[in-house]
DNA sequence: TCGCCCATGTAAGTTGTTACATGATTCG
DNA sequence: CGAATCATGTAACAACTTACATGGGCGA
């Protein structure tokens, strides 16, 4: 069987529910995994191309009153088939996130501790906007939760995750600045 | 000022220890950035050519008894003000991560939940491999923190960030798998 | 009419990895 | 002599973003 990239399953995946088309794609992406996973159109519609020429979904046009048109697509069997081999797969070698902060902070010793604790303070906020967005994300989640109720407590999994390491995040944050505000007062 | 890559200026963080060239630039990415950032020689060497190309660094050819000849690059002024601008600089949007676990996990209604729990499994073992990776790391740069101490203080801080991060991922396993495990008895 | 949402798509450019080529020295 | 380490570099490819092009409908 062959093998596809990530981004190719994460959209036969999408497929699966009821977001058919690239636009829906992308909405989905952006309001559901923009917490672990972020598309592009410039990806989207090529990779939605090739999925088709693979036989892994058919391609119908839909027209809907007072909306364009749009492409609506539906997973074959194979490509049913391609996504469930690659659910069972086992995971490949985690991936280095890379972190801009840290990479800063790993050259601080150049730089004015006024501007570390604000890089940091900075930093915090931004963790702190993220989780509320979580929070956000599940609520809306939670609000929607009756049709396709099976999948909920697996989208809600990941949003703790995110929540989760976060949170772990943001008391790293607070322990450095104290480490850094104590030092300014002693 | 002209703006360069993140890679550029890890680049030229790195200039300023006492890892000077190209292979002792891998080599510390290897054993010490390792867990936020990562490049391969394949980006290392034309960015360090470059870099000198801008003035930003100069060569010089070393040779060492008994190995081969190694470039050795030296911060420019002009460099070192590069430097110094990009790290007072305030942090870029902070990205996100691609976490395949995750996006199985998303789709996970579509698979069974033995599969489900051994992703889970297996994933929360690599994350325990990662973190006595950091415990490593954390030993090797105290045992040689004689000379730049004041760069320790700072490198420990980088590595904090991800012990406390991987714990709340390993505790976020624990929990999604209690919570498959019940499903499996109840 | 202007701006916004809906909708699809492409081209150019950036960034990065992998695999390969080359060659010296040291150690077993 | 073969393997490992030290050392530099390139070419091909993969993945992804950004900016652009296009155009219909709707509401203020």
């Amino acid at each position: 069987m062959k093998n596809y990239n990530d981004t190719t399953y994460a959209i036969l995946g999408i497929l699966t529910t009821s977001c058919r088309s690239g636009y829906a794609i992308k909405q989905l992406i952006d309001q559901s995994l923009t917490h672990f996973w972020k598309i592009s159109y410039g990806q989207i519609y090529p990779t939605l191309k090739l999925i088709t020429e693979e036989g892994l979904a058919t391609i119908q046009s839909s027209s809907q009153p007072g909306k364009p048109d749009r492409n609506e697509y539906e997973l074959t069997d194979k490509g049913k088939e391609v996504l469930r081999e690659w659910l069972e797969q086992p995971i490949k070698q985690i991936s280095v996130e890379r972190n801009e902060v840290l990479l800063k902070l790993f050259f601080g010793s150049h730089q004015s501790k006024q501007h570390t604790i604000r890089t940091l303070q900075d930093y915090k906020n931004k963790l702190e906007d993220r989780y509320a967005t979580y929070v956000g994300i599940e609520q809306s989640i939670t609000a929607h939760a009756t049709d396709e109720e099976q999948d909920v407590q697996y989208w809600l999994l990941t949003l703790d995750y995110g929540k989760r390491t976060t949170i772990a995040a943001i008391e790293w944050c607070e322990h450095a600045l104290l480490q850094f505000n104590q030092m300014e007062g002693g």
